[in-house]
DNA sequence: TTGAAAGCGCTAACAT
DNA sequence: ATGTTAGCGCTTTCAA
């Protein structure tokens, strides 16, 4: 085994409990014993056992982070935050990539109660999850997505605003033949993605078409096996609207592989910024949500419970994501006329 | 405080060592001690402690992973897989986001050690790191990068026969003019591809020319500089050879920013696949990495010196990277025509 | 098959 | 300012 505090005790002719005040309240301790401390641990090669730490103090010092993919530029934005806050107070992260699946969701909750993690940062899937941590004493924060019905700390951006705000642009551009390829609508982001749709349709008084509408996962390939199906109906949209940044590259390459432009023959607007934007041409019109801001604030939300010096009150921040204008959309008309010249 | 399992024992009316033993090795308990035991736990709604099992078995079942960039879907991939290879097996992970800094990089280690994790898999920046984790009983396995000087197990990927692919492709289309854009000198993956990069040179009697070289953080931004300032020097290298992929995004917004037309004007190889690489045009010619390989080997890997079934000889694996055809490069005498067509 | 006692490395609470 | 005692929740060891 490693050296123990009491073997630093024993070296240095103090008791454990000097050598355990050293560690967390240097200050309570007179010089003459830290100095003998110091010489110990330096001759001994001390390291702490943060583990038995942990357990006598009841606090472990790691985050639990219940993220859906990592994969996603998304949410690996959102931990490379979170990860750089969370390292400079001395917070470790136990990574738990959930994959959407409510399931392993469920698993890694599990285990991140009975670490004794000191808070949880989740992007939940199940409202069962919330309910549970609701039952629990562990501090968390929801983000990204919200439920209703429970009453939690959340930031989320809004997700139907931003649809709504992506329609706009389509319709004023006098689309009114607009596909959806969205997310699952059983989760959060996307079933508020798909209200956007739907109300702004129905404020321009566009009837919704079933058949217009696809719903994958929010993967690359699902989205490229989307688009393909929903382009080679016979009756072709003019303009389709994006799920999410990872369905948007596979519609887009199924609209190359079909041999359509963008937005020759057809203009799209993609929820999220694409992986590589800056060399995506045409530059893709885009849903672009606060990314860093949505993280650091979940980070500061779960701290300021953590060592209760947040607001007591339970804190809900909806942010209002915003639309980046590309070169991916222009008006139907021209589509046509734009679709000739390059034939 | 929670249920413990003397409250079960109690509620059970067997010793707490049964209820142990249950939940470790739960066919040395008799049938009926295991009924009793198993009604306490629902009746009380146990959850065991995995600190406290931590420390008296010491065994953590967490690995910590040290990797240089979160946001990097190079090192989001491995990471991603490292993750579902461990959480099968039911191991944990802390998250270590060194950001190829080796000061953070020594302090996550720090911290790993004295959090007693079963395991460590380190895309390693500095070789100190790899000593000091040598002279603990901590087993680790390298990835991406090792030290010529230190044995240990490694995976990582043949850096330099990498680079000598991409420039030989680009030597035999005619280039000898050909610049290279790479990441920080100071860390093996760059230090091997430009190595490869002048062995290649060299092989073809093709002169050193630093004035076509530049080195930069692995960053889109800091590529994107890089290429702006190489490419705006008076005589315009008719190839680049980019080091990583964020450097080739950044590069390539260069590239398009001084409208210059790819492979028209400049023809390029980048190093790693590009984000979104399935919808960039042109296609980009890459040196691609095989990275589910990369990561479930390394998971395999620790694994095995963890349970201490694998090889109980130090394991060195090196993989070859595959050059991917595109569509960015074209024989330096085309070019000026193909630019010409586009002026 | 079961249990009692001791201990993992540390800290909280209470002395002195 | 320092030390003593007890205990965090679990497992290991040894005995029954």
């Amino acid at each position: 085994m490693a050296i123990r505090i009491s073997d630093i005790a024993k070296h240095a002719q103090v008791s454990t409990m000097s050598v355990s005040r050293y560690l967390n309240t240097p200050q309570k301790v007179a010089e003459k014993t830290k100095l003998k401390i110091i010489t110990a641990m330096k001759e001994l090669n001390y390291q702490p056992d943060k583990i038995a730490k942990s357990i006598a103090a009841n606090k472990s010092f790691i985050i639990g982070v219940i993220i859906p993919d990592i994969k996603n530029p998304f949410f690996s934005s959102c931990i490379h935050t979170i990860e750089g806050y969370m390292n400079y107070l001395n917070f470790n992260i136990l990574l738990c990539n959930s994959e959407e699946d409510s399931e392993k969701e469920s698993k890694y909750l599990d285990l991140l109660l009975t670490r004794n993690v000191d808070g949880i940062i989740i992007f939940p899937i199940s409202v069962n999850s919330v309910i549970r941590l609701k039952h629990t004493k562990t501090p968390f924060v929801l983000v990204d997505r919200r439920f209703a019905d429970v009453e939690t700390d959340y930031i989320t951006v809004d997700h139907c605003s931003g649809a709504v705000a992506a329609m706009e642009h389509l319709i004023k551009l006098g689309h009114r033949n607009i596909a959806f390829i969205n997310g699952p609508g059983a989760l959060f982001p996307y079933a508020e993605r798909y209200r956007g749709y739907c109300k702004a349709l129905k404020h321009h008084n566009i009837p919704l078409d079933d058949a217009l509408i696809r719903e994958c996962a929010p993967m690359q390939h699902a989205g490229y096996d989307a688009a393909l199906d929903l382009f080679q109906q016979g009756d072709r949209p003019t303009a389709v609207f994006l799920g999410n940044n990872l369905i948007s590259v596979g519609a887009i390459k199924a609209i190359y592989d079909l041999n359509l432009k963008i937005p020759g023959d057809i203009s799209i607007v993609a929820f999220d910024q694409l992986p590589s934007s800056d060399i995506i041409r045409p530059k893709i019109t885009c849903i672009s949500q606060p990314v860093e801001f949505i993280a650091t604030n979940a980070a500061m939300l779960l701290i300021g419970k953590i060592e209760k010096t947040g607001y007591k009150n339970v804190q809900k921040v909806t942010l209002k994501p915003e639309l980046i204008h590309g070169q991916s959309c222009c008006s139907p008309k021209n589509q046509n006329a734009n679709a000739n010249i390059f034939i």
